[in-house]
DNA sequence: GCGTTTGATTGATCTCGATCAAGGTAAGAA
DNA sequence: TTCTTACCTTGATCGAGATCAATCAAACGC
């Protein structure tokens, strides 16, 4: 069996950024990182944090520096499903759309890198390859759903869980390359609360599951947040189908 | 509670379609409208054949006509989950990317109107207002995605059948305004296993879901594939939760 | 120190939807 | 007509994951 590579293809810098923006990539033209570069500015949200109200004007437009948000969708009875996950490098906004119909929360501190509405739109009008690539990027996001779609419809608890790690250790290992021996080491950015939320599990089933792929050796738990996978093709199997595992590129 | 209209918004005719194009609509120039028309033709699928496999070469682009095709991810083993729903005036195909990672299944005849692609890709790049307009649409899919996957991970079996009735009887009133009285009549354009397969459930739990919304009332079996529904806001109420339903714009 | 809070784990039990199985119905072929 | 096939329905039983509940551990304030 063929496993996607773990590295994701590398994304240009925008001028001095600590991250690579999705949004100006190889496919733009290099004036275009700089003209970004200067309508540009930092802003920092706390864990728990809302930073986009379900319905609300959204006025948060960049990409994601460092931490990780979520976006969440709520039943009026309080159940409550993760919709999408936004890990650094991602892009935070919609464009062309005032609002979102799905809330925005960071799960720890957040830092984006924040461009002024207006002036970036006005860009993206003028800059035919930033508009492509957003495009790009929205075909991405909806692959994603949809390989999400097939994890909430018909996996089990533990393929889900198996999905979810190798995801995270996919996009750690492209950020960070914290490779161990020919396994891998990563910290989970997300409580158990978020990631039954993420799964459409409860967060007792997300525990258990977690200890039964620990008593299988599939994985080890240093404490609560960190995990170890001594063989990352055995977690990848254990996710159940032999695609990217849900890779939110 | 305040519900979503019914009918969604009109979309510009292209020439002497039969249906209204959703890539060309009213934000597009009237010229643009032309031109389509000057590349496209008609092609006709039978029900339960594969009009794109997935990871295979993408050679349809246009709209589908009339019918119902289907998007689904399957696993190695066996195991299939529905991820679209292609309803006429719906987009097929992905601006950009040569391939899909889904299977599309004809699930009745199927009339696409088809645009050759190298010229429709030619025009959308030198006509920024189609390629903004298919930005829009796939922010649309997006939506849609994100509200099924509230579905699959959350949502009992007797709301997921309630919503994709809304979703049917929504698009079917956009296309046949078939109102009856303050009900509707809409004929149901899935097998019982295409429903199970959308909303991630077997055939049986769909059987009996339906027998029960019958029991309750809140819908009219008049043979297997028509349903009548006296009370479209009782249906809303089954489907849990007070948005559009899940409507694919 | 101690009490409180927040997040994680584990156990006991229940329930919804899956599974296994038997029939029913309508359309089409011989 | 009868046989076949595809699709749908209904019943009986099972089991994965939900629910209810207790315990534990680390962090924090006082």
């Amino acid at each position: 069996m063929k496993h996607a590579p773990l590295i994701a293809k590398n994304h240009m810098r925008c001028g001095d950024c600590p991250i690579r923006h999705k949004a100006v990539c190889a496919y733009c033209e290099p004036p275009e990182l700089a003209k970004l570069d200067a309508i540009k500015s930092y802003r920092t949200f706390q864990a728990g944090e809302t930073i986009v109200w379900a319905g609300e004007e959204v006025d948060v437009l960049g990409s994601v520096v460092s931490g990780v948000a979520t976006l969440s969708r709520t039943l009026p009875d309080g159940r409550r499903q993760m919709v999408g996950l936004l890990l650094p490098s991602d892009f935070v906004g919609r464009p062309g759309r005032r609002t979102a119909p799905y809330d925005v929360v960071a799960a720890n501190e957040v830092m984006i890198c924040q461009f002024t509405k207006p002036q970036f739109e006005k860009l993206v009008s003028s800059t035919p390859a930033l508009e492509r690539r957003l495009l790009d990027m929205t075909l991405d996001e909806l692959d994603a759903a949809r390989e999400w779609m097939l994890l909430l419809g018909r996996k089990t608890a533990r393929e889900k869980i198996a999905s979810l790690l190798v995801i995270i250790a996919r996009r750690d290992a492209a950020l960070n390359s914290t490779t161990v021996g020919n396994g891998l080491r990563f910290a989970l950015p997300l409580t158990r609360e978020a990631m039954s939320d993420y799964l459409g599990l409860t967060i007792e089933t997300v525990s258990r599951q977690i200890s039964a792929l620990k008593k299988s050796g599939i994985i080890v738990l240093e404490d609560a947040r960190h995990v170890r996978v001594p063989d990352y093709v055995a977690l990848l199997d254990e996710a159940g189908d032999d695609s990217d595992g849900g890779f939110i590129s």
